[in-house]
RNA sequence: GGCGAUAUAGCCAAGUGGUAAGGCACGAGUCUGCAAAACUCUGAUCCCCGGUUCGAAUCCGGGUGUCGCCUCCA
């Protein structure tokens, strides 16, 4: 399997420490708010990545923090009248009711930052012993950059050139402006832990760092979270963790993309920001995860309204397909001796997917393979004969077995065809002003009239349905209706 | 200014040395009373210049554009 490591800028080999092993840990997100679509994005993504290692055989301790103490957190508490610790507890619910919304797979250990307290207090106690870090009269303590000689080798910067960068720091009792803080003392009001500097709180960089050491131990497999973390924040992981264990921290850091919308970055301030639980509300579970898994992860993504359409209509179209080949599997069951047709794309849906996914989780390409699965599948329900049919079925059993074995691991395919049919029609219906009873009515008059052979009729109607959005899809079997807007 | 990404058909997007996946849109066709759905067919030499190589979208150098980070951010 490769994977990309940030630290240098390729994709490499993965080799787990311990063999069949591997220790992960994700920046999780900080509870100040409703999580958004980026956190969903990063979230998916570290849970895809543990799914796969699962499936192959890999036994994976993943840990995902949650930043419940910080300056944000910190004031919105205040505005709210809450104490800090209660008003992020109440997000971390609202964000782990999202992630359970959109399915994804929970990490195995969740940390919160103000459950580690005495672990971080200890750890900066080492750093100063060490003289990696001093305390100033206020109570504050700062990171001494300048005694981590490998500092910037993440995000390839250089001390000198940061400093130079530095704007004016005002922070008393700082000794160099890149130094940065390991605990801050209590401002009044703010919440805090006794420490032997004082009445203060953690700093954001060192929680991760005492959370990774206390979970999994000094050296883990690999370190993700969203690409804005790689500085400071991953650089200053690095400098506390390998300055305590003098050992490697990571051996692979991973950064996940970023997410645009409608080509602006997402913020606050532009008030473009996407929450999860908005997204869910516009768009079924799956349709949000092929949205995001449709691009490699490594890579930002600027995602247009009209992405969550295209996945919608791809998403519909596979779930018909699905639907189809229920269909076709009942009515032709039977014995095929165990026989299936020789289809060079379904007898390799399993081995193409591997492939893809051991090459740096490709799941762009993986989904990109869905379109020519089922492409072939259709064809061959399509071209399927009397002399064939029980061989076609049992080859259509025996592919669907293998998309969803696979597939689960991006998520995909875990809903019901038919619910997951009548879910987006319904969607669709509602904004149509048109009801399921008046839409099959009018396809009653049409049949009469198709009967009478008065096509002039019948084509009024089915023009007017199409003007109001609704499509009809005459078969054997008769008359069929769909959403329009589903396939365009 | 520094660091780092990225530049592939109208659009989205795979592809890290051997003559460009997939999708959207467009057009043609099969099917159909006509349609629809489904399927079939149709399009790019990969930002520019130079180099390495038998051979480069893919490696190296230079340039240009876009974006991100350098302050909190998944």
């Amino acid at each position: 399997m490769k994977i990309t490591n940030s630290m240098t800028g390729k994709k490499e080999e993965f080799a787990p420490i311990n063999k069949d092993e591997v220790k992960m840990y994700a920046c999780g997100v900080t509870v100040y708010d409703l999580s958004h679509i980026g956190h969903a994005r990063q979230a998916i993504v570290y849970a895809m990545m543990t799914d796969y290692f699962r499936y192959k055989g890999y036994k994976v301790t993943y840990v995902r923090n949650y930043t419940d103490v910080d300056d944000k957190i910190i004031k919105r508490a205040n505005e709210l009248g809450k104490n800090a610790i209660e008003f992020s507890g109440e997000q971390i619910l609202e964000t782990e009711k999202d992630m359970k919304d959109l399915h994804v797979t929970d990490a195995d250990i969740k940390t919160k930052a103000s459950e580690y307290i005495p672990q971080i207090i200890k750890f900066v106690e080492i750093l100063i012993e060490k003289g990696d870090a001093y305390a100033t009269e206020k109570g504050d303590v700062y990171y001494s950059v300048k005694t981590f000689k490998e500092y910037g080798k993440l995000s390839h910067r250089k001390v000198d050139e940061l400093r130079n960068g530095v704007r004016i720091e005002v922070e008393e009792g700082k000794k160099d402006p890149v130094d940065f803080a390991l605990w801050k003392s209590a401002k009044p009001g703010e919440i805090y832990w006794e420490s032997p500097w004082g009445k203060g709180r953690p700093g954001w960089h060192i929680e991760c760092s005492a959370m990774i050491l206390n979970t999994l131990g000094e050296t883990i497999d690999i370190h993700g979270g969203g690409r804005d973390l790689l500085f400071p924040h991953h650089e200053n992981e690095i400098a506390q963790s390998e300055a305590l264990t003098g050992k490697k921290l990571a051996n692979y850091w991973s950064h996940c993309g970023l997410i645009k919308i409608n080509g602006e970055k997402m913020s606050k301030s532009l008030g473009n920001s996407l929450s999860i639980r908005d997204a869910l509300k516009m768009y079924n579970y799956e349709v949000i995860k092929y949205v995001l898994l449709s691009k490699h992860y490594a890579t930002d993504m600027d995602i247009h309204d009209s992405d969550y359409k295209i996945a919608e209509e791809h998403m519909y179209y596979f779930y018909s397909t699905i639907k189809k080949m229920n269909e076709f599997i009942m009515a032709n069951a039977g014995d095929a001796n165990g026989k299936t047709l020789d289809n060079e794309t379904l007898k390799n849906i399993v081995p193409k997917f591997i492939e893809v996914m051991d090459d740096d989780f490709n799941s762009a390409l993986a989904i990109s393979n869905l379109h020519i699965i089922f492409r072939d599948i259709n064809n061959m329900m399509k071209t399927a004969n009397k002399g064939n049919v029980l061989i076609v079925a049992n080859t259509l059993a025996k592919a669907l077995e293998d998309i969803k074995s696979v597939y689960k691991i991006l998520g995909f395919f875990e809903q019901d065809p038919d619910e997951f049919i009548s879910e987006m029609k319904e969607k669709y219906l509602s904004k149509l002003n048109i009801t399921i009873n008046e839409v099959e009515n009018e396809i009653t008059k049409r049949a009469e009239a198709k009967k009478n052979k008065d096509y002039e009729t019948a084509d009024a109607i089915r023009a007017e349905l199409d003007k109001k959005g609704i499509l009809l899809n005459d078969t054997k079997n008769g008359t069929t209706w769909d959403i329009k807007e589903l396939y365009s």
